[in-house]
DNA sequence: ATTTTAATTTTACTCCCGTAAAGTTTTTGA
DNA sequence: TCAAAAACTTTACGGGAGTAAAATTAAAAT
């Protein structure tokens, strides 16, 4: 890091001996030049510090090396955790990921994807809202970037679809449930935002009509994306109304569950399998903190990484061909049976 | 949306019949032209599709409307929590937010301030690694994008720093459970990555001697960001290895005192106030989480809010006066107790 | 050593918008 | 109504790099 100040190309390609045009192409594509003429770029690039403007080589472009990926509410640790996951995929390829939050709202979501569109993205990465999204956006946005959408479904949208299988997942614990005590009943939002949200409490409706068992469906008031919260106090209300037929519940995602094992450890009802207990319960995702809940939660896992690979696979297997896909495919993973303590 | 497809300002300007000039003054501030001409574009905007490229824009600009935040780890609530808030805070003003996370490296946390440079962003808001940063990298990116701390702090660096006041907040956290009690041990990670759990360290230490009581730290062993984890597996270390002198725990941050509740859970001990309790456990941050924790967990607040907003308006006084704060100023906020059922 | 092939240089144009200067029109206000 | 002020138009240049075409040079192959 010695020498004069360097501004643009221009003078970089003075300094390292080497025309702009040439100097242009290494930044491209490093391997697309002479070893030796790359060799002396790589060392006026220790002498001098450059780097090539980036509002100036997207100006050129009609595509950027920009991946969008959107998620619904950065702070719920399962989206956090999923987009950790891609964007580190995203950086090992060679690309730049564009984090974007929607904060549970669709006047955000909008602006994410306004945003994004003005950064020209290669592709990018969605998994909308859900209910709340404006439909029309969403179309209008994966029209005019290749997408590939992931969470949550949208029918129709996007080049592809990579998610987790929720009924297979459902049914799945369901069938536990039912195999080792009480069929459960099921505990959800009465208004999801998800639709994830829907096909689980089908999916468990048809399980339980199929092994012969009532179908009780408990739904906690409230909206937005502070779960735990409405977990708490929907599960203090059916404790208290003491309306229980079964002593299992099944909750539509962990964190409803986390939230309604404080109700019950604060209704004092003892949660888990052994004799002792009063109560079992158990979740839907893995979320990163279900092993530390007390007891810790029995729940089907989301392939959370096969998930980000194959989201990321199939956007870049778009991006790279430069086509669009001629049938939309939907890929689901299975989700596995998590047993711990509580159920 | 009617008509042709508009390319560029100049096709705009020709088919709102304004002077291209005058429509990019609109873009920079659509108070500045007459009243009439801004309808005249308005309407036109309605009709055509048209939005200025971001590149070109830029490229012009010595400065940005973008707005770094950089957090150490996105997928900790802590962080989604208060870079939601932040985020939202520079939407409000105008600005654009890009937000990063380091993912706990090094590595990448370098990369950040490169990305982030690139874009010559109006300024940035850090909450730098702590102990793995790389410092030199830290200095030359507060040197050259005006910047504000957060967080964790790393003296001299940026032009402000805000954050939590540790030393009050652990002192007041360990007179309470002194008053209430038998004197807390401190639990904590051997080698934390936080400067701030020095300061809680160091505070506990004091506190105690001042209290006349004798200083106890239990140690858990384990790096990275998967606090729950070490907090289970040196908690269950402890417990099982009986050197416990006092009832009462104080962990050094809300994640590590989720991870010994469910240690002290699984060894079936009892946290809690009352007379069937085995042990007490406190913790520090009131993590979004850490109200559903059985017992809900007692903790000293971080006031989330005020940090993010005294950020975000110490920043935006810097980048809009367009100087460098003479006197680089440090801002803590205190702790709240948050008393609930774990101590 | 000569031909073929590949890489590089030169030159020149493009992308889209910011912005300054000078000239023109519209608005304001007395 | 008319001059002053404000807003606008025209013209022109700059920013930093992508990229195409033709000319030149270097490396590889014969």
């Amino acid at each position: 890091m010695t020498g004069r100040k360097i501004r643009n190309m221009e003078e970089f390609a003075e300094v390292s001996g080497i025309s702009r045009p040439t100097v242009s192409k290494y930044f491209n594509d490093p391997d697309s030049v002479r070893k030796s003429t790359r060799a002396r770029i790589e060392s006026a690039l220790e002498q001098y510090d450059y780097r090539p403007n980036i509002f100036a080589i997207n100006q050129n472009r009609k595509l950027t090396k920009n991946i969008g990926i959107v998620v619904p509410y950065l702070a719920d640790p399962f989206f956090a955790e999923i987009a950790r996951n891609l964007e580190m995929l995203v950086i090992a390829a060679g690309y730049h990921p564009i984090l974007l939050s929607s904060h549970g709202s669709t006047a955000q979501e909008n602006d994410n994807f306004e945003s994004l569109r003005a950064i020209k993205p290669a592709g990018a990465l969605l998994a909308p809202l859900g209910r709340a999204s404006d439909k029309a956006a969403v179309e209008r946005f994966c029209k005019a970037v290749p997408s590939v959408l992931f969470d949550s479904h949208i029918s129709g949208m996007g080049e592809a679809f990579v998610g987790h299988d929720n009924i297979q997942a459902t049914k799945l614990i369901c069938e536990y449930l039912c195999r080792t005590g009480q069929p459960p009943a099921f505990f959800e939002m009465r208004t999801p935002t998800n639709p994830n949200a829907y096909r689980r409490r089908n999916a468990y409706c048809e399980a339980m009509e199929r092994l012969g068992h009532p179908v009780q469906l408990l739904q906690a008031e409230g909206g937005g994306w502070d779960f735990e919260k409405i977990g708490l106090e929907g599960g203090t209300k059916v404790i208290e109304e003491r309306s229980l037929t079964t002593d299992t519940i099944l909750c539509s995602n962990d964190r409803l569950a986390i939230g309604f094992l404080a109700a019950a450890y604060q209704k004092g009802l003892r949660v888990g399998l052994g004799a002792g207990a009063a109560l079992r319960v158990a979740g839907h995702d893995d979320h990163p903190f279900s092993r530390y809940t007390c007891p810790p939660l029995t729940t089907v896992s989301q392939d959370y990484t096969a998930i980000a690979e194959r989201s990321v696979e199939r956007l870049f297997s778009l991006v790279e061909s430069g086509e669009r896909a001629e049938n939309r495919d939907e890929i689901f993973f299975e989700g596995k049976l998590v047993m711990r303590q509580s159920a």
